[in-house]
DNA sequence: GATGAATGAGGTTTCATTCAT
DNA sequence: CATGAATGAAACCTCATTCAT
């Protein structure tokens, strides 16, 4: 029990390490050495909970990814007016692909070798299932349009956000995206 | 004049086959060696035309993102109507980013590793600068609200269009994308 | 300390490897793959304890040449009459010549490509000094004449035993080099 | 013939730029291309003349060393003083010594890989054969000492003039080594 | 003859991975 | 369990050499 904790502490004490090196030093300066040295634990201690480097980039994947999908589904649901939770999700969804500075698709492009397309397919329906609800949501309590394809309008959602260069305030950007997505598919 | 050509073309072939192995075999799976099989040259040829691995990326990143810029100013001052011209050009974007298969950002990030950030935001106000335009003439041409402001405007449409994995027609995609952004921002 | 041992010990014998090869195989034939398998080590172990080739020469020019200058001084200053002790550092001398294989200037260029000019003088003025010393002691003895400038005395000496074909016995080149030197400068 | 010195030139002017950028570029520095753009002809024109670089090198080692030789024939045999003649030598000879920046041992290596003893050893008779006609022409004119081993003397002649960093003017150290040797040998 | 674009063998260097401690 | 010294496969890159023009 304490050991499963400290295990579980030092997993994510190397995932956690593993994308600030991410973030430092980019793809290809992510040495397995680095992250051991960032998260303080031994180069080998890093082979004792993942396999090799392709497996430590595919739990890192799954770790941010699921962790933002976990994040998404709680704010799209949560006791607010519609506007706010898009807002939020919207928000959410800036911070993950900063969390990458765009890295993502290359990250998980080196995590997965084999069934990589049902991969990616599997983990991004999950975001899409999380979409569709919100959407369909809206549509129930007269939010948005009722003659929407909720699959499309969920689908323009999720292609809302590539991260731009932002040389004015992110805030302002996060409204501007709100209240071109409301007016666009709202009631 | 035919050596200039005869190297341009050499050049080119090189970029072309760098894409191509990029597209197949990710970045970790590009080495000089494959691009230079894929564009029929002997290793040593790739480094008479680029100093090393990463002034070929950085060239092939300006070679195929210009290229876009080109494409892009051109559909949207083409002499249509202004929703087709959106449409074009949120296609030629859609097939920009199918192109680089999500590793645009990690490529330009091994592409320059120094100034890295006043490159990417050279790059990026090209294309900021192309949409405010567009923007600005719509709302002159009546097809946009008056009260927008520009640049916040133009910067929801570069945010437009992170390549969801698409499971459903791109051409109904896009209709949709279209008619969302259009609703948001239209007259 | 049993780790520094170590570390020291296996410096020690990837330099002895290399002086081996050096010897055997030119400069142009120094390879690090055959330094590491001389030095029974792996290629990537030579690159744990020098940074890179260039820094495998230049601690193999200060090792040998500090071991070199060290003997030398050892010698001049023994407990020996005053020919003797020339003997014994011309002796060394063509030693030092002799592990080299005449290419201790060729490797030392390679190992240090900025400063060369005060690095090369730097080392020379150690031996300079010492012969200097050397000079002096004599003079003060009455072995040496009096009335000559020592730093010229000494850069005789310095200049004394480039190693020649030598196809007669070296024990009878050395008697004649130390006479020629003593009648040439001697009391 | 006028084809002949057209290439007897080219082969000249191509063997002088050899020595040139090995002095300034050193040995490893030394690349063919290098050589072809010093002497102003192009890559494959340094082909025409010389099998290989290897070819390229022996030819120089010999070019330059036979021209050392010739001179230092001509100066012993030169009607003039004999301490004059020996210094005239040992000026020509630090000269050369100068020419090679110490690298001639390592450049002689490169330039023959098999009989590379018997070559070297051929070279230095020729050297040594001219140092026994001085010392015994010096032994006939009562210059030197009668009861010496020519051969011996000689070889501390070939032994003298190592090329030590100067840092004193070349012309009093000269004087120096030629007081030494005289004094050391002379009647 | 003269050229220099093209080539690829062969060198240097990196870094994921192992394993003895 | 944890470590990091050691390894060598595999990548990058150079440069001697060739050959079509």
């Amino acid at each position: 029990m304490a050991l499963t904790t400290r295990n579980a502490d030092k997993r994510m004490q190397i995932l956690e390490a593993t994308i600030r090196v991410l973030r430092e030093r980019g793809l290809s300066g992510l040495k397995v050495e680095d992250v051991a040295r960032a998260a303080e634990v031994g180069k080998g201690t890093v082979y004792l909970y993942f396999r090799d480097k392709q497996d430590l980039l595919r739990a890192l994947v799954e770790y941010r990814t699921l962790s933002f999908y976990r994040d998404a589904e709680a704010l799209v649901k949560a006791a607010k007016p519609f506007r706010e939770r898009l807002r939020d999700l919207l928000s959410r969804r800036l911070e993950f692909i900063d969390e990458w500075r765009g890295l993502w698709a290359a990250v998980a492009a080196e995590a997965v070798k084999e069934d990589k397309e049902s991969w990616l397919k599997g983990l991004h329906e999950r975001y899409q299932a999380i979409l569709e609800d919100f959407v369909e949501g809206g549509i129930r309590d007269g939010e948005l349009r009722a003659d929407l394809e909720v699959r499309l309008v969920a689908a323009t959602l999720a292609a809302l956000g590539c991260a731009p260069q932002l040389d004015f305030p992110r805030e302002a950007f996060l409204d501007q995206l709100v209240e071109v997505w409301v007016k666009g598919v709202g009631a």
